[in-house]
DNA sequence: GTCTATAAGAGGATAGAC
DNA sequence: GTCTATCCTCTTATAGAC
């Protein structure tokens, strides 16, 4: 633990309004349709000052995905601390922790498959870290829930790691959320429910 | 049925092709990162000539939508006319056109929550005639499979009829392919299987 | 590092000839 | 209705003063 001089700890603390500000707009409108001179509004800087702290907007972005996943690996690490957990159990919280930091506004959008956002994320070493990290930490709890005989056995552990993936960005949220008659919790327990349980009657 | 000259049947022919490339890259790339320079060259003429048969990118976008309802609709009816099977049936094989579609990159994705795409399609007639239409008979299916007993009782309807809506804009479909190990029908059978089944081991 | 001002370019839309 | 050429706005990014 450094100690950082008035004015580091100034710097970093912009930085960390910056990146919240990209967080909760990604949230909102997507990597396309936020613009630079928004963020810099919101944050109540110039554009070109925020220019001095991330040279584009891709890495503008990525730094809002990094947190995210530094978030993530947070709740995972936590997750794996507590053995009297199963790995479904654990599962099913990464899962529902997804699922409110959503609903939350606070998760930034999966990039679309072709855009220049996808090829910086990809170059991004830290991004990728991450990302490897936890692709790895859930893969071992998906195939231990398999061998436990909690999670289907037919389905291969790559699409039950994408399929709780994508519920960071299931828009299933936000429409049940504009309809605006039902509580944040109700809602995350009814999509934890269509996603471990599915849509058929059980039993 | 009235009797086309020759005129207007190249015209329908042409936005007829204009329309498909349009679904191709809405699906490709989404409406923000498709252009109307690049519509143009695919469909092989001017853009200016382009703006001569929809008045907008927006309308571009949405006739493209409209179309594909119209498919969708016509599934619908289709299954609707076959009275051996049941409602849970009738859903199951929707949600499975709905994702064939989007596989074989015949799906316009759907548009982000602030997007001037939204705004106008909200404005179109046509589209939301058959959004409502499609709403109205899918809702009447779930509301029987749930009275059947064959779909969970204890999710509300729209709950289900947005889950089934999102497969359209699944991107674990996506994300399996890219991997390219699998066969089209075997993702479209583990993304099913996920979503009427659910993640969880039954029994 | 912050600002104002501006370059540079992409992309939606249109003018006007044919 | 189709074309070429152009307009104009929006947005990313940078120059240069302080």
């Amino acid at each position: 633990m450094t100690r950082l001089s008035f004015r580091q700890k100034t710097h970093l603390a912009r930085e960390e309004a910056i990146v919240d500000t990209v967080k909760r707009l990604l949230a909102e409108k997507g990597f396309d349709l936020m613009t630079v001179d928004e963020v810099a509004a919101e944050v109540g800087i110039a554009k070109a000052s925020l220019y001095k702290h991330f040279p584009s907007k891709e890495a503008l972005a990525a730094a809002a995905m990094v947190q995210t996943m530094g978030l993530a690996l947070e709740q995972v690490r936590a997750l794996d601390a507590r053995p009297e957990l199963g790995a479904i159990d654990r599962l099913k919280a990464i899962t529902r922790w997804t699922l409110r930091t959503q609903l939350a506004g606070q998760m930034p959008t999966l990039p679309a498959e072709n855009s220049t956002l996808r090829n910086a994320l990809i170059a991004d070493r830290d991004y990728m870290d991450g990302l490897m990290t936890l692709s790895d930490q859930l893969g071992a709890w998906i195939v231990q829930a398999q061998s436990d005989g909690a999670l289907n056995r037919a389905l291969p552990p790559e699409a039950v790691l994408y399929t709780i993936f994508a519920r960071a960005c299931d828009p299933v949220l936000g429409f049940l959320k504009a309809g605006g008659s039902h509580s944040d919790e109700q809602i995350v327990d009814w999509v934890m429910s269509t996603c471990f349980d599915g849509l058929a009657a059980r039993g």
